[in-house]
DNA sequence: TTATTATTGTTACATTATAACGTATTATGC
DNA sequence: GCATAATACGTTATAATGTAACAATAATAA
């Protein structure tokens, strides 16, 4: 099972999601021949300072707010739209809202644990599942190529310890 | 497993789609005390004129057409809205679309296939899939509350028999 | 350096969804 | 039946999210 479940809700060192997401983002850029430029890289920056899905326009506010100068939104989608080719960044469509991969180089499921108190939200892999809902589509002969897995309710922080919880 | 897969991706006369959804429709209407209104109604025939999704304003030129007047979107939207708290239609997030819910009267788990080449979107429930995601969920104290899955792929029309194929 | 390609800036606009408020309709108690 | 309250609908305006089109700039290659 691949997840950066325990991560998130533990406290860390946050500077080195940052950083080892930037890794993991410029040796894709490398081996696709992609340029990580600055604007590109503050986006995924922004969008691992934390571990809740940001939409466009958050991210827009937040990248004029760094530049000190006027954002369009086309700038905003165009970096969005080249992190979500490389794989670096997912959509998560009930939210209008993005989010850093943890494990952009590697096969994955695309399953997403959205808390809904604390807006924090997690990927994990996990080949049961991915063993089941294959099962099921072989079983009514759809070929599956893509899936989107949206799962809502509270992370352990949310649960379990209330005083990890985010309130805003 | 409960699905409307086998169905829709076969002939079948389509008049009862319809009428058994407005059976469910008024047996959950009355159960809810709630009304099931000529706009409503309408809304809802239109969702299952095809089991394809169909966005909002989509919904807006049917039904306007229909009454031959001008329909406003918050008539639209408030026919969804009634329709999806009783669990007559779901949304499906990554369309912007709406589509009839064949099982609205049973505990279900939202998967949805849909055809990346006809539109088709059919509806799955299944305990595979739900003890799948419920275990994955218990390994990393995640409370499961609701879910939304979208699988895509191609359907069984548009994989193995290309003449119904829907091209438009 | 120049030609070519990729990226960004800018303006305008398309699509999806809601807020606010007034009017009409339906259900309910008397 | 009638008054009243609750519910639903009509209407206008606008918010939120996302793109198209084209000009300007920067990076790379010849």
């Amino acid at each position: 099972m691949l997840t950066n479940a325990k991560l998130v809700h533990q406290d860390h060192d946050h500077g080195r999601c940052i950083n080892a997401a930037l890794l993991r983002a410029n040796a894709l850029c490398a081996e696709n021949k992609a340029r990580m430029t600055a604007t590109r890289e503050t986006v995924l920056r922004l969008l691992w300072q934390s571990h809740r899905p940001l939409g466009a326009y958050q991210l827009q506010d937040q990248l004029a707010e760094l530049l000190r100068k006027p954002i369009a939104p086309p700038t905003i989608y165009r970096a969005i739209e080249f992190l979500l080719q490389l794989g670096l960044i997912h959509r998560i469509h009930s939210l209008n809202a993005y989010i850093g991969c943890p494990f952009p180089d590697s096969e994955h499921s695309n399953v997403f644990m959205i808390c809904a108190r604390c807006e924090s939200a997690t990927e994990v892999s996990h080949n049961t599942i991915n063993n089941a809902l294959q099962s099921t589509c072989d079983k009514v002969n759809f070929i599956l190529q893509r899936q989107n897995i949206e799962l809502f309710g509270l992370c352990p922080g949310c649960s379990g310890n209330p005083e990890v919880v985010n309130d805003d």
